[in-house]
DNA sequence: TTGCTTGCAAATTTTTTGCAAAAAC
DNA sequence: GTTTTTGCAAAAAATTTGCAAGCAA
């Protein structure tokens, strides 16, 4: 279950979040807390998690889904995209053809090289909307051991 | 440095590519791991890895980016897109109206909620492209303590 | 036979958790 | 004064690495 909502407010949550304030460098964790242990030299990491957490949750913040480090892997290699159900795990392909067709013009005419369109659609799958009032969702990708 | 290409072929390569075929789970490495395990009980997770790696170093299989678990954060919460580059790591926002636009009515025919549309272009950005002959890419965001 | 690949164990990296003490309301 | 939040240290979870031994070519 996920820790309940924030009912107070603390110095070490207000750093956290001017820590990302003007900035658009999509910081990880750990930056956000070496720039909030300048002002809080006693912060803990595990605080600025916390925080970071309560932030996304109240929606002052948002996480960026890039999918670095932890991965699942495809067998079908061409260009397609995904759909991610956000209660049980599951992930379906799709294909969208329009997402292939996007107009990047103004990433080339920046001066950016452009590999690959990454279209990832996030809500619930027909098998949890439909059992949407039950409690436990059915945790079908596991990740742990 | 990314290890050198593969120049071998083993039993063990070919049972994690098998384990793959024909599956539509996007299944982690360690489900992956479990069912190469049962034909070849002697294999460790850490070959299955490097084999992982072959196999989408050599197009074979490709990796999914789905951003679960290491996290970026944003202070943007208004919806817009990413553009992320392979070299250097930096992470730019991107605003597609296509992006936004994107017909998902099958998604919602079939009965899936859709919460949220993520689009990430990746490649190379300006500054990477134009010192595409330089050896040592500038790892702005880096990520080790 | 040569040197790539494996298995094992230990190390890394990022994130989470239990718990007593501190702070908020 | 009560309850939430913090700091710390340890645990978890996913992935990577060093190295001697095994196997492919």
């Amino acid at each position: 279950m996920r820790p309940a909502a924030r009912k107070r407010k603390t110095r070490q949550l207000e750093e956290v979040f001017k820590a990302l304030q003007g900035d658009d460098t999509h910081p990880f964790a750990h930056e956000i807390y070496r720039r909030v242990h300048k002002k809080l030299p006693r912060i803990s990491l595990a605080t600025v998690y916390r925080n970071l957490h309560s932030l996304v949750e109240e929606g002052k913040i948002r996480t960026l889904l890039l999918g670095e480090q932890v991965a699942r892997y495809d067998h079908e290699t061409s260009e397609h995209d995904h759909f991610v159900c956000g209660r049980c795990g599951r992930v379906s392909d799709l294909f969208l053809r329009q997402a292939r067709r996007m107009d990047l013009t103004p990433l080339a005419r920046d001066g950016c090289v452009v590999t690959t369109v990454n279209v990832t659609v996030h809500g619930m799958c027909q098998v949890c909307a439909a059992r949407r009032r039950t409690s436990k969702p059915p945790r079908v990708a596991a990740r742990k051991l």
